[in-house]
RNA sequence: CGGGGCGUAGCGCAGCCUGGUAGCGCACCUGCUUCGGGAGCAGGGAGUCGGAGGUUCAAAUCCUCUCGCCCCGACCA
């Protein structure tokens, strides 16, 4: 898209933190609250998380999950359980030390994750074998004091889903840990038209206290990934630290095997940032809270021509369960209504005026790339619904071309510095797993491993070492 | 948490260096004409200049502290 018409977003080429920032407060998603590091999720905002949440939600119940609700405050002590879980989150806890003008025996922590105090629980709840598994998730905000923030990306409180399974052992909890990350793919490539690349995290990088943490990473238009949902085998490490036991077919009690597993609200910022333009957002039809904005031309006498017309389109749809939205104010032009629909990222755009009421159509104009099809009212749903097909198929071909096109392999430092510096991307370079180059190459280079990629081959050698490498991972700046 | 930048009307900014009547564009309100890519004209409303101290006859402007936002690092979904 070439011609910039609205105002006021600058150009998403170049400073795409400004664009980013302009796009989520024009398109009227987020404000700014007054505590540091929060916000407002505004209706337009929320509309789109409401959509995930519909989606994936089906998906988890389809998989034999079922909802519950955990309480917000967690005692220190049962956060302190897990040595490496305190660890690891222990930096960005924020505590509730009064209870009125009394001060509290013990804290309680705002959760930053909910494994602790869900593990208590389980530990109650599971006696035999005939109790597992477990497989219950919940929908709710948690806190982690951030010290660099920004809307849906990463924020002081954040709403997600976090799932927490329990198993007889470790077979059924790591098909588990990949059941989920598989869902997690396919919904945000398939819903949300975002490309990611699936696969495991390294020692540094995992989740404090998995054993194993698997990961979806997209690749952001600064060449920046950003990671979009993990699933985590647990193993018996939460089980042992909360004495969560069964007793099994031989009589023999035994600890769970555990997962868990969550995406965020981030992923309405990776959305943004992947498919947003110079003229504002761009939301993909699935997730859209409106698909198609009917845009009728005010000319004449058009509310007696176009206007009937333009309703009835509008019923029509909807009774195709099709989202839709007749935009019939007379206090804008119909130039300003394209403008502004555009920003607010709707898919497709329906104009009706007097010569498409002489000739029996429509036009359908897609938010993508302005793409025209007349096309008679007759047709109307088919094509309406084939477009958004089209607009959906469409963005992600384009974000997946856009990642292919910045995935590069290199087995040299030099290179892969240059890559770094010009463009970024995500960057294989073969690996031999010890933590120490992995480091190396953060220091170097900036770049983290992303996942660990696949098994090297022989004769591959460690970029930085020179050792044999075990693994070909992607390496990426991250968000 | 370190380095840098910025807080002035709803949004984007000028004014600050060199203290002296708070301004511009968009948005908003009223009216008329318009309407197939952000319409034109005329009139109008709106700001304790992020907050708190201090210097001064006088502070948006100078000084100190503080809060917030943005960028780059370290840390993290």
């Amino acid at each position: 898209m070439s011609e910039k018409l609205v105002k006021e977003i600058p150009p998403k080429s170049e400073d795409i933190s400004k664009w980013y920032i302009s796009v989520i407060r024009k398109a009227d998603l987020v404000d700014y609250a007054p505590v540091k590091g929060m916000m407002v999720i505004k209706p337009a905002g929320y509309a789109i998380w409401e959509n995930i949440q519909k989606i994936l939600d089906k998906e988890f119940k389809k998989t034999g999950h079922t909802n519950a609700y955990f309480p917000l405050l967690i005692p220190e002590s049962l956060l302190n359980k897990e040595a490496e879980h305190v660890e690891g989150f222990s930096p960005e806890v924020a505590w509730v030390t009064m209870g009125g003008s009394e001060e509290l025996e013990e804290r309680l922590a705002i959760r930053p994750t909910s494994e602790s105090i869900i593990c208590s629980m389980y530990s109650k709840w599971i006696m035999s074998w005939r109790d597992l598994p477990v497989l219950i998730n919940q929908w709710v905000n948690v806190l982690r004091w951030e010290k660099v923030t920004r809307p849906f990306l990463r924020t002081t409180e954040f709403l997600w889903q976090e799932g927490h399974t329990a198993h007889r052992n470790k077979e059924e909890a790591m098909e588990e840990t990949l059941r989920i990350i598989n869902i997690y793919k396919n919904f945000i490539e398939n819903v949300l038209a975002i490309p990611v690349i699936m696969g495991k995290k390294s020692d540094k990088e995992r989740f404090a206290g998995a054993v194993e943490t698997y990961t979806v990473e997209a690749l952001m238009p600064d060449g920046k990934a950003l990671q979009a949902g993990t699933s985590h085998y647990l193993g018996e490490n939460f089980s042992k630290a909360f004495d969560i036991r069964y007793e099994d077919k031989d009589n023999i009690l035994k600890y769970v095997h555990q997962t868990s597993w969550g995406v965020s609200t981030r992923l309405i910022g990776g959305l943004v940032l992947t498919h947003g333009d110079d003229n504002g957002l761009v939301i993909p039809p699935k997730v859209a809270p409106t698909q198609v904005i009917i845009i009728p031309i005010s000319r004449g006498n058009w509310k007696e021509s176009v206007l009937p017309v333009a309703e009835k389109v509008k019923e029509t749809l909807e009774n195709e369960d099709i989202r839709v939205k007749l935009d019939e104010r007379e206090e804008y032009t119909p130039g300003w209504k394209f403008s502004e629909w555009e920003m607010r990222g709707v898919p497709l755009r329906i104009e009706i005026g007097p010569k498409d009421i002489e000739k029996n159509q429509v036009v359908l104009v897609s938010r993508v790339d302005r793409e025209k099809r007349f096309i008679s009212i007759e047709k109307l749903v088919d094509e309406v619904r084939k477009f958004l097909d089209d607009i959906q198929n469409s963005l992600f071909e384009k974000a997946k071309k856009f990642r292919d096109e910045h995935t590069k392999s290199t087995e040299d430092l030099e290179e892969f510095k240059k890559y770094m510096k010009e463009g970024r991307g995500f960057i294989k370079a073969p690996w031999c797993g010890d933590e120490k180059c992995e480091l190396k190459i953060k220091e170097e280079t900036t770049a983290t491993i992303r996942t660990i990629g696949e098994e090297a081959k022989e004769g591959q050698k460690c970029i930085i070492c020179g050792k044999p490498a075990k693994f070909v991972p992607f390496f990426a700046k991250s968000y």
